[in-house]
DNA sequence: TTCATTATTGAACACTGGTCAATAAAATTA
DNA sequence: TAATTTTATTGACCAGTGTTCAATAATGAA
């Protein structure tokens, strides 16, 4: 009927984004239908278009912020000057584990998603946090790593935590597991 | 017009499911639409109801043959015995992913699909075939594996085919990293 | 021939993502 | 202040989705 909302309650990206970050969090990327964020946000799903491109885009600007959060995880473990570098070397791949799995949605749309619409969306993102991996598993292995290893070890990461967010485990439930096969590829680089 | 169509050219899951493999694969879950199924068949889409109480269902009836196809890869390559057990190793690492990468779409219908409909149905049949690989691996290891580190050297894998589906790479150009990350998981093994 | 059974149809339902003319609030200009 | 432009919102609309089901015709059995 009233076709502006009055200054005090207009739509903002960020109450967009908010709201959005639940519902996707909550019901997955395709449940959470446009029509839904727009009923919690009381106000109609057409709106939303005015301020997102589509929903591959909504869900891309959701997760972009949050995933810088990898970088700062990786950071921090090398910072943590009282550990050994084996012991760093387990961290890293420990947490990032623990990373995957507490942010399973953003993991997905970051490294698994297919949706060529949100495809389009992605590009520098991965290839810029695993270059910071790299440099660090690089810097704390205990010989001289090839760069296929690096990679293989990436890769197997890669497939713990893919596996477990298909099916929605949450890392409390595999903590155990993580450590094994955070322990197991170590014993492949050193 | 004809409420049902005479004898010869009747439905049989058999053809259903050939035609939706074929949708499967070429558009991916979501994108083949039981019409468009129905289309191919020259066949109201109503009828595949009678064949299969829903798309979840379709899907999983059609990827469970595929499953049995990743089954007699592996015993292939236990029959081959003029290798010794860690070429069988690396044979077995080394296909599994070349099977990945060359079934690109099976594959990521197999283990990536995230629809929760489809998930409810998915269980048995990787169970079951991982068994096959797990009893294969440890059949062939040169010393006693733990259950776990069976599990990680899967969950290895799988992340690398993971990767390499997503990007649509075939197998012919990441046949040398494939090797080294076989060789890499029986550095992890042996 | 009669009568169940069986397989098929297509309309209907409740959804989905996305578009767009109409419109009113807000900001800008005269 | 008044007129005008810009901006943000609405909701009808479109083409599509999976699923259900009464109606119905081909089939097979009695």
């Amino acid at each position: 009927m009233s076709p502006r909302k009055s200054a005090h309650d207009e739509l903002t990206k960020e109450a967009i984004i908010s709201v959005a970050r639940d519902l996707f969090v909550k019901e997955g990327y395709s449940a959470a239908s446009m029509r839904k964020i727009a009923d919690t946000l009381q106000c109609s799903h057409g709106a939303i278009y005015y301020h997102f491109k589509n929903k591959a885009q909504l869900f891309y600007e959701m997760v972009e912020a949050d995933f810088q959060k990898l970088d700062q995880v990786l950071d921090s473990v090398l910072e943590e000057s009282a550990d050994t570098n084996e012991q760093k070397l387990f961290s890293i791949f420990y947490r990032y584990i623990q990373f995957g799995l507490t942010h399973q949605k953003h993991y997905e749309l970051m490294f698994l998603i297919r949706d060529d619409d949100v495809k389009s969306y992605l590009n520098e993102g991965p290839n810029k946090s695993y270059m910071h991996f790299a440099q660090a598993i690089n810097s704390l292995a205990p010989r001289s790593l090839s760069i296929k290893d690096i990679w293989s070890v990436f890769l197997s990461l890669h497939g713990f935590v893919t596996h477990y967010c298909r099916s929605e485990t949450t890392f409390e439930e595999v903590k155990e597991l993580a450590s094994s096969h955070a322990q197991f590829l170590i014993k492949a680089i050193i």
